[in-house]
RNA sequence: GCCGGAGUGGCGGAACUGGCAGACGCACCAGACUCAAAAUCUGGCGGGGCUCAACACCCCGUGCGGGUUCGAAUCCCGCCUCCGGCACCA
């Protein structure tokens, strides 16, 4: 047997000992604990660095313990392959997307399984099998004829050179980021998910996620973005129409003096329609909304405006108040229409100064006197009504009531809420998706296609390196289809589906990964489902955890599953960095998990991708850190390789009944480890926890130095060190744990064993550092049996020469007594 | 602007609900082994003062300024810097 820790020989062995034993395969079984962990799926990029790895290792090692702790343990991965990232780097590399999701997907599933990852392949799933698409597809169905997907006009990316819509990481700086052009903010027929029918559900379950990271929630709560106040309809001067505002200070009613339309707004039109102000209206409109992509990205944009000619009535003075079109009010929230207060809304204040627009404040503040001509900027807090009518003299929230109230009467508005949150865009014009099963027909209108037709293949010869709008819009045979209601010529939708929809369920596809008469089988994920612990980057917060809340709630409502939300408890790992910058291919930074194993091992990876820093937090990757970590695993090596002798199998009954102090040392290290890195993975503290192993590992080296082969006692403590080590180890290495626990005369794999059991009392101390202060500073300390009452304590702490010196000649004023902590004695 | 998070040695980072700041590791320094180097092992390692030197002892120190407390990295108030999210949201 070698002594050398030759990890280059020890990895694949235990790596192949494990896949032909399937060790990692799991099944539903109703005795034991289920746990599902997740890591969110990848998209095959073609090759993983530590950045993206270090969120696996943490989630093998928590999968490890888990199942060592007994419980039944999912852990599966997948491939988010359909989609723009991988149509992108298909036609940057010349290829097809399905060779090169092939090439990416085996390239990628090697490297975990270098890293020696536990995952259950039998349950691989890839949204770009058509048996996976089309039970997308199938849902896109279910939400159809729910009314939950619609098609309508949508406000795009639209970029004039590639005639397509873009999503929004794909502008750059107000660009396309292939062509260059400059975008424009468009309206073009879209399917949409109607996501704003479940914006207070999505809102109030909040309150369900308690093991969510409080900034996840957080961002959800903006995202959605709630606000409570007041609409209302306005008549609108010689011309059959009116204008309906949302406003979160109707209070300010009397303040009016403008109102404004987005220019997307159709009002706009027709309000202007055959008047003299119709084409600098129109010019106005389109210049503006050509600047509404680039101005995202600057800092603050000019207001600008033009008045359209046209007038409203005030519901309360009956009053002309001009309407005018504005760059600052958008199209996408609320109305798409404001009434504007310019003494009390500073962007109505900028706007109304800029265009001379009379100010006219309605609330006084307590200490100043508001004056319309020579106010500064708009007064935004709370005052008395002044100018309002019958409700002047009133505080302001007062008469924010009182108003809303008498509007109500009156019907001419009504309380309401308004939510930032729009409905979920999910067409693409693009090649690499799932196609939306809708046909179009003459005679029949928008059928969608009959479940028994699913799938909707995407026909492989489609021609997808064009830069126009839906390749599939030129493939004729794909396009041409009879309608399933007429039989008649009809055509297909030639979108695809946007990525977010294939990964907003496919953690209810592992579960049941072959089930062909639904998208899953409901006994696995009820027995599955929630998942217990999911696992990815931050950068997902508001669309891939908002998109996967949303369609669980569906799929509840439709009665299909029983729980509301898919994911008990969140963990969002940190982003780790090289250099100072985050690693990326183009700053050629990346440290790849295939140079590690060469050179470290890919036991060596994972411990100090684990012990950089806590797993939630960013952290700066170090070369120089693997090397620690590398040889600790060497100190291990050699702590087991050559103590062989000593190490006794049977080392249980031969512990000893009370032991020498070394001895009792030793154990009650050996069982506080158990106790510390029990309680830090639980946390998923994984760095504290290889620490608290190392200090283990320390002290059996320094046990080992004076321990007596011959006392049987010394040799079994010895032995219940070394093996909690392996054990505590083996889910960081799993490898050289295996190795070593073998050459131990242990059967493997440590997967299949008992995590081990502290005894509280062998870790419980025998003796207490008391520190000893005097007014808060530390000046002695006292060694006592543990338990010994504080007041005893206290009077040895006393006869303490050191204390004695600061206490001298003073008077005590008090002693303060912390059990098992401190004394302090307080001198005047 | 609004909402989060974070500032601790040369570095990554420890410190459970306030109780010896700097665990563990890296780097560095010294020593052992070696012809020598590497590897390994042992010891040291926040700053300053006192001291021939060591031991001991003293003071300062967790972004800055206040406060609460016997006692603050930790709690409170007011700032600064960095990171992330949202952003003309009516």
């Amino acid at each position: 047997m070698s002594d050398s820790y030759d990890f280059s020989a020890i990895e694949p062995r235990w790596q192949q000992y494990w896949r032909e034993r399937n060790l990692f395969h799991v099944d539903r079984r109703e005795d034991r604990e289920k746990f599902y962990y997740l890591d969110m799926y990848p998209y095959p990029s073609g090759e993983l660095h530590m950045g993206h790895v270090r969120n696996y290792i943490i989630g093998d090692a928590f999968s490890r313990y888990r199942t060592m702790q007994g419980y039944n343990v999912l852990h599966p991965m997948g491939w988010d392959s359909l989609g723009l990232p991988t149509e992108n780097a298909a036609i940057q590399f010349d290829i097809h997307p399905v060779e090169w999701t092939k090439q990416c997907v085996s390239n990628m599933k090697q490297q975990f399984d270098r890293l020696g990852i536990s995952y259950d392949w039998e349950r691989e799933v890839d949204t770009s099998d058509p048996d996976y698409y089309g039970w997308t597809q199938w849902i896109f169905l279910q939400l159809y004829s729910n009314g939950l997907a619609y098609r309508g006009p949508g406000l795009v990316n639209w970029c004039p050179d590639c005639q397509t819509v873009l999503a929004n990481e794909q502008v750059v700086n107000g660009c396309c980021e292939r062509c260059d052009a400059t975008v424009e903010r468009t309206t073009r027929e879209q399917w949409f998910f109607k996501i704003t029918d479940y914006s207070e559900k999505l809102l109030s379950d909040l309150d369900l996620l308690e093991d969510w990271p409080e900034r996840v929630v957080k961002m959800q709560e903006n995202w959605i973005g709630r606000s409570e106040g007041f609409s209302f309809r306005l008549k609108i001067r010689e011309h059959d129409e009116d204008m309906e505002v949302f406003t979160t200070r109707i209070d300010t009613i009397y303040g009016v003096t403008f109102m404004v339309l987005a220019p997307e707004n159709p009002l706009v039109e027709r309000l202007t329609e055959g008047t003299d102000h119709e084409e600098a209206v129109r010019r106005y409109c389109q210049q503006a909304m050509a600047e509404s992509v680039m101005e995202r990205t600057s800092e603050d944009t000019e207001k600008t405006g033009i008045f359209t000619g046209a007038y409203a009535v005030h519901p309360l003075t009956g009053e002309d108040i001009p309407i005018w079109v504005a760059n600052y009010v958008m199209m996408d929230y609320g109305t798409g229409a404001i009434m504007a207060v310019p003494a009390h809304d500073q962007r109505d204040f900028e706007f109304a100064r800029k265009y001379e627009i009379p100010v006219v404040p309605v609330i006084q503040p307590e200490d100043e006197e508001l004056d319309g001509e020579t106010m500064t900027e708009a007064w935004e807090g709370d005052g008395r009504q002044i100018n309002s009518g019958d409700f002047s003299g009133q505080p302001n929230r007062d008469a924010l009531e009182q108003i809303a109230d008498h509007l109500e009467v009156k019907g001419i508005g009504r309380r309401d809420v308004s939510y930032r949150l729009r409905d979920w865009c999910i067409s693409r014009q693009r090649y690499w998706g799932a196609p939306i099963p809708i046909i179009y027909c003459d005679e029949c209108g928008t059928v969608p296609v009959p479940e028994e037709d699913l799938p909707v293949e995407l026909p492989r010869d489609a021609e997808f390196r064009t830069t126009g709008s839906s390749p599939l819009s030129q493939h004729e045979e794909f396009m041409n289809v009879k309608c399933p209601d007429c039989g008649g010529a009809a055509r297909r939708e030639p979108d695809t589906m946007d990525t977010f929809v294939y990964s907003a369920w496919y953690y209810l596809r592992y579960p049941s990964p072959r089930e062909d008469e639904a998208p899953f089988n409901s006994r696995d994920v009820e027995y599955w489902l929630p998942v217990d612990q999911y696992v990815g980057g931050v950068e997902h917060a508001t669309g891939h955890l908002m998109y996967s809340r949303f369609i669980t709630k569906v799929l509840h409502d439709l009665g299909m599953v029983s729980f509301r939300e898919p994911f008990a408890s969140l963990f969002t790992q940190g982003m780790v960095y090289k250099d100072g910058a985050k690693m990326s291919k183009s700053r050629g930074n990346v440290v790849t998990p295939d140079g590690i194993n060469e050179e470290y091992g890919a036991d060596t990876g994972r411990l100090y991708s684990l012990f950089v820093g806590p797993p939630d937090q960013d952290t700066e990757w170090n070369d120089e850190g693997v090397v620690g970590a590398h040889r600790f695993l060497w100190r291990v090596w050699r702590l087991v390789n050559e103590n062989l002798s000593i190490w006794n199998e049977d080392f249980s009954t031969t512990l000893p009944e009370d032991g020498s102090e070394a001895q009792r040392k030793m154990r009650r290290r050996t069982h506080r480890t158990i106790m510390k890195v029990t309680d830090d993975f639980e946390g998923m503290r994984f760095n504290t926890a290889i620490a608290a192993i190392m200090e283990l590992s320390n002290e059996l080296g320094s046990f080992v130095e004076q321990l007596n082969e011959d006392d049987a006692a010394d040799r079994s403590v010895f032995s219940e060190g070394l093996r909690t080590l392996l054990m505590l180890l083996s889910p960081i290495t799993p490898h050289i744990c295996d190795e070593l626990w073998e050459r131990m005369g242990l059967e493997p794999s440590l997967f299949e064993r008992d995590w081990p059991q502290a005894d509280e009392k062998l870790a419980a101390a025998e003796t207490i550092t008391i520190v000893v202060q005097v007014n808060g500073r530390v000046r002695d300390s006292l060694d006592v049996p543990a338990g010994t009452e504080m007041d005893e304590v206290a009077e040895m702490a006393l006869e303490s020469e050191k204390v004695v010196k600061y206490v001298e000649g003073k008077e005590i004023a008090k002693i303060i007594k912390v059990p098992d902590r401190l004394v302090n004695v307080v001198v005047n």
